[in-house]
DNA sequence: GAATTTTCTTTACGCGCGTAAAAAATAAAT
DNA sequence: ATTTATTTTTTACGCGCGTAAAGAAAATTC
């Protein structure tokens, strides 16, 4: 396949029997050469396995085709699967995604974006913090750079956001849970570092009320992304203090339900919708290892799918649009019901 | 904090009132100029918030300050803890990590090798996807791109292999489990795609053999990385034709086991080591999810740190080497047992 | 086959920074 | 205060590619 050695751009052109001038377009976007001339090119690189240097590349241009992906956890499995998504699209359309996880801490958030700037991306994709984000330098970031928000919505910031409807995974739960049982308590961190749980905390109040219901609130303590363990320990702590309020327990999300199952797993209470248990256990997000909970855990699922999908739409139309929207868009994805074992 | 917009390190060097090459040589490395010009520079930095261009930094560049990091599959916590680690160490040391997921896809595993290429990162580290690799392409790469393995080992390629001696985790587990109850048989998938699978079931061998017990392997279907569905298939099949040969499970990784627990308790076994449990399941690997099994897996833990650290050490010291040791490295670190309450 | 449109070639400049060499300035040592 | 060693400034070139402009070549239209 290889001959010699091509050490630049020049020498790529003189062998391929094109003009350096017509090769770099080519390189920009293969679609404005003629067909035979593309042929020519796409023949001399499969020969001479020749790609330009992207420093020099990018040096010289405002816009480069990268595109930045940044999520708040990424040993959160969720977000490893969204990211999965993201980035083969972001291939396919010619981008050259590149990820990075804040991992829970404002300050690598803060970092990120730094490092993002100064890589002139074409657009980013973030997922924020939430909470502990550090608003003025999300802000200031977003003025600069294409950005499309998505997973936490922080108001007004970004061209766009994407993500699910919050009011629609508690409506479906609290109305499957109580249609067919007890109706449930809502279990959460007192604190909670992303937004999506104060909307769906307010949708289960505004739920319970609609039902004409009395709604119950349980607030752990606990800061950070281990969410499992503040979950475990909360649940240890309700527990062992018989203060459930109710036998049917809806969590803000799957992270805290599995917790919560593990408690319960060893403090002896059966958890699962038949007599011969003790409560119902449900919660929200589908995460990937909802389905190996003890019992498989009853949620409502983001449409994944379309989340990305659509998050990855939105970057590219707002690329194409110059990197700015008339107005802010804001689309949310019904959740779906996965009925399992635990409720 | 700002006055003027800095366009370029020559504005920044009238700026601050020195020389652009001084300045230039402060960025690649801050130690090299006297203390009072540092403070000069720093002070401006604050001052007009500059930054240079990293692509016209590079592009002239032999050897750049990134560092690529490629994982296997990132929805998998285990990653996603280790990535954790190694980023911020690589910050710290002044070097820019880029991090890649295979996404358990030797096509995209390939394509990150051709992107990292062109990258031309100072180092590389790289925990491939194990058999199915293109070994051809890893080898290859190696040669261009100084290089430290770590996670799976691909015999003889990069200059180093950093990660955890698999004997260690069998020998222990299998030795407790023993020692304690019924000796174990073996779980794991028939093709396993990670080397370290084979190096386990070959230590399971031995230390049965050593020990003067007799073996039983039991190997399930399926491909890819959804090891927890694998897991919990091939047991619902093995539990429902009841052909377990032994009450007490040792599971090849934790992800396996979590699919084992969960078919467990679908099928109505009870998990853990009183009398009134039927079976025993223990595993390898402490995966950060393994803790909130029903029961919580018993199981033999990577070193996280030290393999982390240590591969991120290597690198360097490769770095300062000038990207070749004269014999190739392998260091593995030991596990250590958890005990929990599944064995 | 001539006129028109599209595509390519030639020529040339600039991007922002690395880096080399020699001269100048500063600091440290005697 | 002088010598010596270290650091900085000045000057200058080059990296690999983007890109603009004008003319040449090729494809398309009539």
């Amino acid at each position: 396949m290889s001959e010699r050695k091509i050490r630049n751009m020049e020498e790529f052109a003189s062998v391929s029997g094109i003009s350096r001038p017509t090769v770099s377009k080519y390189f920009n976007d293969p679609a404005s050469v003629r067909a035979s001339t593309r042929a020519r090119i796409e023949a001399a690189i499969e020969q001479y396995d020749y790609r330009p240097n992207i420093y020099a590349m990018n040096q010289n241009r405002q816009l480069t085709k990268n595109i930045g992906v940044v999520v708040p956890y990424l040993a959160d499995p969720f977000f490893g699967e969204i990211v999965r998504v993201i980035e083969r699209r972001c291939i396919e359309a010619g981008f050259s995604p590149s990820l990075f996880s804040s991992h829970g801490e404002p300050e690598q958030e803060r970092d990120i974006l730094d490092t993002l700037r100064s890589l002139k991306p074409a657009g980013v994709l973030l997922a924020p913090l939430g909470r502990l984000s550090n608003k003025s330098a999300i802000e200031a970031f977003c003025r600069d750079v294409p950005t499309v928000l998505f997973d936490s919505n922080i108001e007004g910031m970004g061209e766009a956001f994407v993500g699910s409807d919050n009011y629609s995974f508690v409506s479906q739960t609290v109305e499957y849970l109580s249609r067919t049982g007890e109706p449930p308590c809502f279990f959460e961190m007192k604190h909670p570092a992303n937004p999506n749980a104060n909307k769906r905390r307010r949708a289960y109040l505004d739920m319970m009320e609609r039902l004409q219901l009395e709604p119950h609130v349980m607030q752990v303590d606990g800061t950070g992304w281990a969410f499992e363990e503040i979950g475990r320990n909360g649940a240890h702590d309700i527990l062992s203090r018989k203060a459930l309020p109710t036998h049917t327990v809806l969590c803000s999300n799957d992270r805290l339900a599995i917790g919560f199952l593990s408690a319960c797993f060893e403090a002896g209470y059966k958890v699962g919708r038949g007599t011969d248990h003790d409560l119902r256990v449900a919660s929200h997000d589908d995460h990937p290892f909802s389905r190996y909970t003890c019992p498989a855990l009853t949620t409502a699922a983001h449409n994944y799918a379309s989340v990305s999908g659509h998050a990855v739409e939105t970057l590219f139309r707002l690329i194409e649009s110059g990197g700015r929207f008339q107005t802010r868009e804001e689309t949310l994805f019904a959740a779906h019901l996965i009925m399992r074992d635990s409720a």
